[in-house]
DNA sequence: TGAAACCTTCAGGAACTCCTCAAGAAATCC
DNA sequence: GGATTTCTTGAGGAGTTCCTGAAGGTTTCA
């Protein structure tokens, strides 16, 4: 299967970089549009297999572009962003027609999540959604986590780091990669965010031997690759 | 595949010729530029595969030349190079999509350490992770240096020396030589931080036999290739 | 053989990194 | 709207790392 391809709708120039540079990262080829015509004009002329549209958008807004869409009979599923309060149950709806949405502020690994579940749903990407590393599964689909035959329970943020470090298993991850992937590109705090999770993840995850999560000093962390 | 290409754009002379001068050693060609105009321009004219960017540039600034880039269409990877008191939402982000960053005053070993894992991110180089001399490994993409079937605990410095000795099997080299690309370009100490460090390795990594790191007296120091 | 040059090792203190805990703030659920 | 869960911050402390300097070995060469 060829590389999905994914039409990003963004005005902001931060968060269309985001976007675009955490969905190439990942293997997707990206299409970006900064208004709503050219979003329209670039879906028409090469249709994507997702498309991701901020609702707020100067000019055409996102519901009215997703009308237009469907109506030229293009079928991609849309990923929709939106502010925190705005208009969430206007979208609520949209998700009966296998539509999802986000709402900002997001983290490079809450958008990826995303994507990969709309488009498995709609047929367009085969790949796996569980991971494994050592005795540890993590399904994405299920969005569950167990060690053996143990189900974990992990908070949010836990479960994203987890998912994060099991998905780059035998490389080191920085605090700096680590901050950028798992938490919203808004948070800015300097601090040791990324430790406490780390050490609460250890204690849920448990250490069975030596460890799941290995400390590389001076560098950041690392699960090691089966 | 051909030596990658990657393209320098620093505007401090001293900074840019270390780095011009650590790459071409490694094998890389290199192309430089003083300004973000120019490194634009350079990138315009021939598609590099890394880019090297400082983010305090006189005039459009790294951020900005970047974003250009992308833009144009212009996918290569970008490693920044940032001062250490950057604020840091300014460095957020940095790491997303393959990009990654480097606090100044650097080492021409972490700068090579953090090229090498950006190209091969990105596809642009195939060249192996891993070293190997006699039975000692070092995996740059785990950060891992193991002896037989044993994982051996080194502290950065340490690493960073292995490393630059591995990397030069059958080379000898000096003392000169290793401060410059081991220690950062700000270090100016002279004493005998080399052999301190050599001595550490040596107790940590083992002599197995006749011993991995071979003193040449009166020139510096040599790791025998296999 | 003896002196000079060179190399190795070790100990100690300053600086830094990492882990954990606890408490307040924020979000979420019922 | 109150209770619960989750997130974030900050501080303390253990442990590590780095550099320096000094003592003692080894090699070289006249």
């Amino acid at each position: 299967m060829p590389k999905a391809r994914i039409l990003v709708v963004e005005d902001e120039d931060n968060i269309a970089f985001v976007i675009a540079a955490g969905l190439r990262m990942a293997g997707f080829e990206v299409v970006e549009a900064r208004t709503g015509e050219d979003g329209l004009r670039a879906a028409e002329g090469h249709p994507p297999d997702l498309i991701i549209l901020d609702v707020m958008l100067p000019g055409i807004d996102g519901f009215e572009i997703c009308r237009r869409l469907r109506t030229e009979g293009i079928e991609a599923p849309v990923v929709f962003l939106t502010a925190r309060d705005a208009t969430v149950d206007r979208i609520r709806g949209l998700t009966i027609g296998g539509d999802d949405y986000l709402v900002k502020p997001f983290s490079v690994e809450e958008l990826l999540a995303r994507v990969r579940v709309v488009l498995r749903r709609s047929g367009k990407s085969h790949e796996s959604q569980v991971l494994s590393c050592d005795d540890v599964m993590l399904d994405d689909e299920a969005h569950r986590v167990s060690r053996g035959d143990q189900v974990l329970h992990l908070s949010p943020t836990e479960y994203k780091l987890l998912r994060f470090l099991m998905s780059n298993a035998g490389r080191v991850l920085s605090r700096a990669q680590i901050l950028d992937h798992v938490w919203d590109y808004s948070f800015d705090g300097e601090s040791t965010v990324v430790e406490t999770f780390v050490s609460s993840l250890r204690k849920k995850v448990g250490t069975g031997g030596r460890g799941l999560i290995k400390t590389v000093r001076g560098v950041g962390y690392r699960i090691d690759a089966d």
